[in-house]
DNA sequence: TCTCTACCTTGACAGGTGTCGATCCAGAGC
DNA sequence: GCTCTGGATCGACACCTGTCAAGGTAGAGA
Protein backbone atom coordinates (compact mmCIF):
# COMPACT_ATOMS: atom_id res chain seq x y z
CA UNK A 1 0.00 0.00 0.00
CA UNK A 2 1.34 3.24 -1.13
CA UNK A 3 2.22 6.03 1.93
CA UNK A 4 -0.75 8.01 1.13
CA UNK A 5 -2.72 5.21 1.12
CA UNK A 6 -1.81 4.67 4.75
CA UNK A 7 -2.28 7.68 6.31
CA UNK A 8 -5.48 8.04 5.12
CA UNK A 9 -6.48 4.39 6.62
CA UNK A 10 -4.37 4.99 9.18
CA UNK A 11 -6.76 8.03 10.56
CA UNK A 12 -9.97 5.63 10.52
CA UNK A 13 -7.76 2.80 12.26
CA UNK A 14 -6.53 5.52 15.13
CA UNK A 15 -10.40 7.21 15.36
CA UNK A 16 -11.35 3.17 16.13
CA UNK A 17 -8.46 2.70 18.54
CA UNK A 18 -10.24 4.37 21.75
CA UNK A 19 -12.32 2.20 24.01
CA UNK A 20 -15.11 5.14 24.56
CA UNK A 21 -14.97 5.53 20.35
CA UNK A 22 -15.38 2.29 19.79
CA UNK A 23 -18.38 1.63 22.11
CA UNK A 24 -19.74 5.02 21.10
CA UNK A 25 -19.87 4.06 17.39
CA UNK A 26 -21.54 0.55 18.99
CA UNK A 27 -23.77 1.93 20.37
CA UNK A 28 -24.48 4.25 17.37
CA UNK A 29 -24.81 1.32 15.02
CA UNK A 30 -26.98 -0.67 17.23
CA UNK A 31 -29.66 2.11 18.38
CA UNK A 32 -32.65 1.58 17.28
CA UNK A 33 -33.34 3.18 14.06
CA UNK A 34 -29.54 3.33 13.21
CA UNK A 35 -28.93 6.28 14.65
CA UNK A 36 -28.77 7.55 18.59
CA UNK A 37 -29.39 11.24 20.04
CA UNK A 38 -25.89 12.26 21.84
CA UNK A 39 -28.22 12.48 25.68
CA UNK A 40 -28.24 8.48 24.66
CA UNK A 41 -24.79 8.38 24.53
CA UNK A 42 -23.87 11.06 27.30
CA UNK A 43 -25.89 8.55 29.86
CA UNK A 44 -24.06 5.65 28.59
CA UNK A 45 -20.48 7.27 29.94
CA UNK A 46 -18.95 8.48 33.13
CA UNK A 47 -17.59 11.23 31.22
CA UNK A 48 -18.38 14.90 30.64
CA UNK A 49 -20.56 16.45 27.83
CA UNK A 50 -17.50 17.75 26.26
CA UNK A 51 -15.29 14.60 26.24
CA UNK A 52 -18.32 12.72 24.67
CA UNK A 53 -18.46 15.65 22.14
CA UNK A 54 -15.19 15.85 21.36
CA UNK A 55 -14.90 11.88 20.42
CA UNK A 56 -17.74 12.12 18.23
CA UNK A 57 -16.07 14.91 16.28
CA UNK A 58 -13.14 12.42 15.69
CA UNK A 59 -15.22 9.62 14.85
CA UNK A 60 -17.26 12.19 12.25
CA UNK A 61 -14.05 13.64 10.76
CA UNK A 62 -12.88 10.17 10.43
CA UNK A 63 -15.70 9.60 8.09
CA UNK A 64 -17.17 6.70 10.36
CA UNK A 65 -20.31 8.58 11.66
CA UNK A 66 -22.72 11.94 10.32
CA UNK A 67 -24.41 13.65 12.79
CA UNK A 68 -27.38 15.99 12.08
CA UNK A 69 -29.89 18.42 14.22
CA UNK A 70 -33.41 17.73 14.33
CA UNK A 71 -35.07 20.57 16.13
CA UNK A 72 -33.34 20.60 19.54
CA UNK A 73 -31.33 17.20 19.17
CA UNK A 74 -28.58 15.88 17.16
CA UNK A 75 -28.84 12.33 16.06
CA UNK A 76 -25.61 10.62 14.81
CA UNK A 77 -25.49 7.97 12.44
CA UNK A 78 -22.93 5.08 11.17
CA UNK A 79 -21.87 5.17 7.86
CA UNK A 80 -21.42 1.47 6.95
CA UNK A 81 -19.31 1.74 3.80
CA UNK A 82 -16.88 3.27 5.89
CA UNK A 83 -16.76 0.16 7.84
CA UNK A 84 -17.08 -1.72 4.85
CA UNK A 85 -14.11 -0.33 3.39
CA UNK A 86 -11.85 -1.33 6.65
CA UNK A 87 -13.21 -4.62 6.94
CA UNK A 88 -12.11 -5.67 3.19
CA UNK A 89 -8.72 -3.85 4.06
CA UNK A 90 -7.93 -6.56 6.70
CA UNK A 91 -9.05 -9.54 4.71
CA UNK A 92 -5.00 -9.63 3.65
CA UNK A 93 -5.25 -12.61 1.38
CA UNK A 94 -6.57 -10.73 -1.08
CA UNK A 95 -6.21 -7.13 -1.03
CA UNK A 96 -2.97 -6.47 1.10
CA UNK A 97 -0.59 -9.02 -0.97
CA UNK A 98 -1.66 -6.94 -4.38
CA UNK A 99 -1.88 -3.67 -2.99
CA UNK A 100 1.44 -2.76 -1.79
CA UNK B 1 -19.93 -4.69 23.68
CA UNK B 2 -18.69 -4.45 27.11
CA UNK B 3 -16.13 -2.04 28.94
CA UNK B 4 -13.54 -4.55 28.54
CA UNK B 5 -14.42 -6.06 25.42
CA UNK B 6 -14.03 -2.14 23.95
CA UNK B 7 -10.52 -1.72 26.03
CA UNK B 8 -9.36 -5.03 24.20
CA UNK B 9 -10.56 -4.29 20.44
CA UNK B 10 -9.53 -0.63 21.08
CA UNK B 11 -5.24 -1.85 21.45
CA UNK B 12 -5.55 -4.02 18.12
CA UNK B 13 -7.35 -0.87 16.33
CA UNK B 14 -4.99 1.52 17.87
CA UNK B 15 -2.08 -0.74 17.03
CA UNK B 16 -2.86 -0.16 13.23
CA UNK B 17 -4.27 3.85 13.60
CA UNK B 18 -0.51 4.57 12.58
CA UNK B 19 0.49 5.34 8.98
CA UNK B 20 3.96 3.27 9.33
CA UNK B 21 2.78 0.44 11.38
CA UNK B 22 0.17 -0.47 8.69
CA UNK B 23 2.59 -0.53 6.07
CA UNK B 24 4.76 -2.46 8.12
CA UNK B 25 1.92 -5.00 8.68
CA UNK B 26 1.00 -4.42 5.04
CA UNK B 27 5.05 -5.39 3.66
CA UNK B 28 5.02 -8.22 5.69
CA UNK B 29 1.91 -9.88 4.74
CA UNK B 30 2.70 -9.13 1.11
CA UNK B 31 5.85 -10.18 1.66
CA UNK B 32 7.20 -13.71 -0.27
CA UNK B 33 6.50 -16.47 2.15
CA UNK B 34 4.49 -14.71 4.55
CA UNK B 35 7.40 -13.02 6.46
CA UNK B 36 10.09 -10.28 6.12
CA UNK B 37 13.43 -9.94 8.08
CA UNK B 38 13.45 -6.45 9.73
CA UNK B 39 16.39 -5.51 7.60
CA UNK B 40 13.65 -5.38 4.73
CA UNK B 41 11.47 -3.51 6.78
CA UNK B 42 14.17 -0.48 7.41
CA UNK B 43 14.68 0.41 3.82
CA UNK B 44 11.17 1.20 2.72
CA UNK B 45 11.73 3.94 5.54
CA UNK B 46 13.03 6.90 5.96
CA UNK B 47 13.29 6.02 10.01
CA UNK B 48 15.52 5.39 12.30
CA UNK B 49 16.20 1.47 13.34
CA UNK B 50 14.82 2.17 16.88
CA UNK B 51 11.74 3.53 15.67
CA UNK B 52 10.91 0.89 13.30
CA UNK B 53 11.96 -1.62 16.26
CA UNK B 54 9.33 0.44 18.18
CA UNK B 55 6.43 0.13 16.00
CA UNK B 56 6.94 -3.83 15.39
CA UNK B 57 7.20 -3.82 19.34
CA UNK B 58 3.57 -2.40 19.09
CA UNK B 59 1.87 -4.64 16.40
CA UNK B 60 3.88 -7.50 17.96
CA UNK B 61 2.04 -6.95 21.46
CA UNK B 62 -1.06 -5.98 19.64
CA UNK B 63 -1.44 -9.49 18.39
CA UNK B 64 -0.94 -8.59 14.83
CA UNK B 65 2.72 -10.24 14.43
CA UNK B 66 5.07 -12.62 15.56
CA UNK B 67 8.85 -12.20 15.71
CA UNK B 68 11.38 -15.34 15.20
CA UNK B 69 14.96 -15.14 15.68
CA UNK B 70 16.46 -17.47 13.28
CA UNK B 71 20.56 -16.84 13.03
CA UNK B 72 21.43 -13.48 12.57
CA UNK B 73 17.95 -12.37 11.39
CA UNK B 74 14.42 -11.59 13.11
CA UNK B 75 11.54 -12.41 11.02
CA UNK B 76 8.24 -11.53 11.20
CA UNK B 77 4.86 -12.61 10.28
CA UNK B 78 1.47 -11.80 10.09
CA UNK B 79 -1.42 -13.00 12.37
CA UNK B 80 -3.81 -13.63 9.79
CA UNK B 81 -6.83 -14.50 12.58
CA UNK B 82 -6.45 -11.73 14.57
CA UNK B 83 -7.23 -9.50 11.42
CA UNK B 84 -9.92 -11.78 10.87
CA UNK B 85 -11.35 -10.96 13.86
CA UNK B 86 -11.08 -7.03 13.36
CA UNK B 87 -12.36 -8.12 10.29
CA UNK B 88 -15.70 -9.56 11.65
CA UNK B 89 -16.49 -6.92 14.15
CA UNK B 90 -16.35 -4.09 11.64
CA UNK B 91 -19.54 -6.20 9.90
CA UNK B 92 -21.58 -4.21 12.05
CA UNK B 93 -25.25 -5.50 10.49
CA UNK B 94 -24.43 -8.48 12.03
CA UNK B 95 -22.26 -8.62 14.88
CA UNK B 96 -21.92 -5.07 16.26
CA UNK B 97 -26.03 -4.78 16.88
CA UNK B 98 -26.42 -8.09 18.75
CA UNK B 99 -22.89 -7.62 20.76
CA UNK B 100 -23.83 -4.33 22.97
C1' DT C 1 38.00 -15.21 22.14
C1' DC C 2 37.48 -11.19 19.47
C1' DT C 3 34.95 -8.71 16.22
C1' DC C 4 31.29 -7.64 13.15
C1' DT C 5 26.57 -7.38 12.03
C1' DA C 6 21.60 -7.28 13.01
C1' DC C 7 18.51 -5.98 16.11
C1' DC C 8 16.65 -4.48 20.58
C1' DT C 9 16.34 -1.45 24.77
C1' DT C 10 16.94 2.75 27.25
C1' DG C 11 16.63 7.69 28.03
C1' DA C 12 15.14 11.93 26.61
C1' DC C 13 12.50 15.26 24.14
C1' DA C 14 8.79 17.53 21.22
C1' DG C 15 4.35 17.14 19.90
C1' DG C 16 -0.17 14.87 20.17
C1' DT C 17 -4.34 13.20 22.89
C1' DG C 18 -8.00 12.64 26.55
C1' DT C 19 -10.20 15.10 29.93
C1' DC C 20 -12.59 18.77 32.27
C1' DG C 21 -14.56 23.55 33.52
C1' DA C 22 -16.07 27.62 31.45
C1' DT C 23 -18.09 29.68 27.76
C1' DC C 24 -20.67 30.03 23.56
C1' DC C 25 -24.32 28.91 20.04
C1' DA C 26 -28.91 27.20 18.17
C1' DG C 27 -33.77 25.91 18.81
C1' DA C 28 -37.93 25.76 21.44
C1' DG C 29 -41.16 27.90 24.13
C1' DC C 30 -42.87 31.63 26.70
C1' DG D 1 -37.58 39.97 22.93
C1' DC D 2 -35.92 36.62 27.12
C1' DT D 3 -34.83 32.16 29.10
C1' DC D 4 -33.98 27.27 29.21
C1' DT D 5 -31.84 23.22 27.40
C1' DG D 6 -28.89 20.28 24.40
C1' DG D 7 -24.47 20.43 22.28
C1' DA D 8 -20.30 22.38 20.56
C1' DT D 9 -16.04 25.01 21.18
C1' DC D 10 -12.17 26.99 23.86
C1' DG D 11 -8.36 26.94 27.14
C1' DA D 12 -5.66 24.47 30.11
C1' DC D 13 -3.68 20.50 32.10
C1' DA D 14 -1.64 15.75 32.69
C1' DC D 15 -0.45 11.96 30.17
C1' DC D 16 0.72 9.26 26.12
C1' DT D 17 3.38 8.62 21.64
C1' DG D 18 6.68 8.94 17.87
C1' DT D 19 11.25 9.85 17.22
C1' DC D 20 16.26 9.58 17.61
C1' DA D 21 21.13 8.95 19.74
C1' DA D 22 23.54 6.02 22.61
C1' DG D 23 24.32 1.78 24.50
C1' DG D 24 23.30 -3.28 25.00
C1' DT D 25 22.61 -8.30 23.40
C1' DA D 26 22.74 -12.44 20.41
C1' DG D 27 24.53 -15.04 16.75
C1' DA D 28 28.19 -15.83 12.90
C1' DG D 29 32.66 -16.12 11.48
C1' DA D 30 37.62 -15.59 11.92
Amino acid sequence: MSSGQAVELAKVFKALGDPVRLRLASLIASHEGGEACVCDLTDAFDLSGPTISHHLKVLREAGLITGERRGTWVYYRIQPDALRRLSAVLVLDDAWAVSV
